[in-house]
DNA sequence: TGCAAAATAGCACGATCGTTCGTTTTATTT
DNA sequence: AAATAAAACGAACGATCGTGCTATTTTGCA
């Protein structure tokens, strides 16, 4: 059903995104609105986090009351969980697909990086919510806090599984580690969230794409290069 | 008063880190427990977020009253910016300082890297205040950002400079970037304490200290390596 | 058009939050 | 030891939180 695998179970309410409550037809009209509140309800956890969420502002973003909205999700978490499953889909579609059209390799490793640097260049705006959720259920346990990991780790896996068939191209050098490059990769991410988003450090995202040349220079095969 | 100096204001209620209400005489015992609360509370916040600290909390670890703890600190904020000032100091006497035995350069460059490393290590467990907080507060100005953010860029500052200092030693090369140096050892310390502490992926600290030796060997000049 | 079902609203609950205020206990000084 | 100041307490406040429960409205289908 989706691309990159989530091992946990996908129950999508919304297949598409919806975006300013233009929704399709032939669903009911329960499953609109609640693809709607879904849609602001990721707004408002990108901003404050999913732990500022509260089903009150929500309500009242989506002028319902408290309890309409509840009624759709059951309990605050499954509302939390509904977004984190919804953010992950688009950075799914915007992050992941559109470098598939990119042969297999280093060319897709470099489309997947560009692809995730535009979208947190966005985040530095709007917030990351696998960075403030991250934050937030670091030491928390339950099925929030799994949800997260999953959708993470199903990524990070994509990224390193695009390393691995760049180095199987013999696009880069047979010693390469591929953990070492995702880890370091992640790193560049992490440090512009960081510093843009909260030191407002200027020039931050040149000096991650400067990072990652450096990363693609230092394990390149001499062929690629 | 302090060694890297922080621009905010330094009003240090206890001059000494105090651990476990062991306090020092000579000051009056609204100091002492007030630098006792300020403990607990950065052992709190350090867990569960500057967000997450609560007076109730604080109150019942301290086994006093809600409104004596508040008494001390006048509003849930000025709070807060103690647990940040407390933070930053021991961060300082744990990290900072000890590297200044070293000889500028290189050497130091690589004790103060060594003695981050071990602190993110215990932090692993422990919670970063200067990375929760980053969360927390990116998009809430006020006092307590600027305190947060305040400490974080003293010390990615003192970071650079022994970074200019190990270039003006020779031993990194000439058109080597420091601020693109810092920025990418700041990655590596964010993605180990994201990925040690939020996905609990074996093997960080090794891939951390892998990336800073490769930083080194990049940008370090022949006859340093 | 009528009727069952789904969706939403309204209201109240217990809990917790930061904060205020008056009182009482504890420390310090005279 | 008496007088004074500092510190801690206890109760209450208004607000907000998630969550039940019951009505009312709206929707989709026969």
């Amino acid at each position: 059903m989706t691309v990159l695998d989530l091992s946990t179970k996908i129950d999508r309410s919304s297949p598409q995104p919806v975006r300013d409550a233009v929704v399709q037809k032939l669903q009911h009209k329960g499953q609109q609105t609640k693809a709607a509140i879904v849609d602001a309800a990721l707004g408002l956890a990108t901003q404050i986090g999913l732990e500022g969420l509260s089903i009150g502002a929500l309500a009242e973003v989506m002028r319902m009351s408290k309890s309409g909205v509840f009624a759709h999700f059951g309990s605050r978490e499954e509302l939390q969980i509904s977004v984190i499953r919804e953010y992950f889909a688009r950075f799914e579609e915007e992050v992941f697909i559109p470098a598939l059209s990119e042969a297999r390799g280093l060319p897709r490793v470099e489309q997947l990086f560009q692809n995730w640097m535009r979208r947190t260049s966005v985040e530095i705006d709007s917030g990351c919510l696998f960075i403030s959720g991250a934050v937030e259920f670091d030491d928390r346990p339950g099925p929030v806090r799994d949800a997260l990991a999953g959708s993470v780790k199903t990524w990070l896996a994509a990224i390193f599984k695009a390393l691995v068939q760049a180095q199987d191209a013999g696009h880069l050098q047979r010693d390469a580690d591929p953990h070492q490059m995702a880890f370091e990769i992640h790193g560049l991410i992490l440090a512009l969230h960081y510093e843009a988003r909260f030191l407002k450090t200027p020039g931050s995202i040149a000096r991650a794409n400067t990072g990652f040349a450096n990363i693609l220079a230092r394990y390149g095969s001499a062929s690629a290069a």
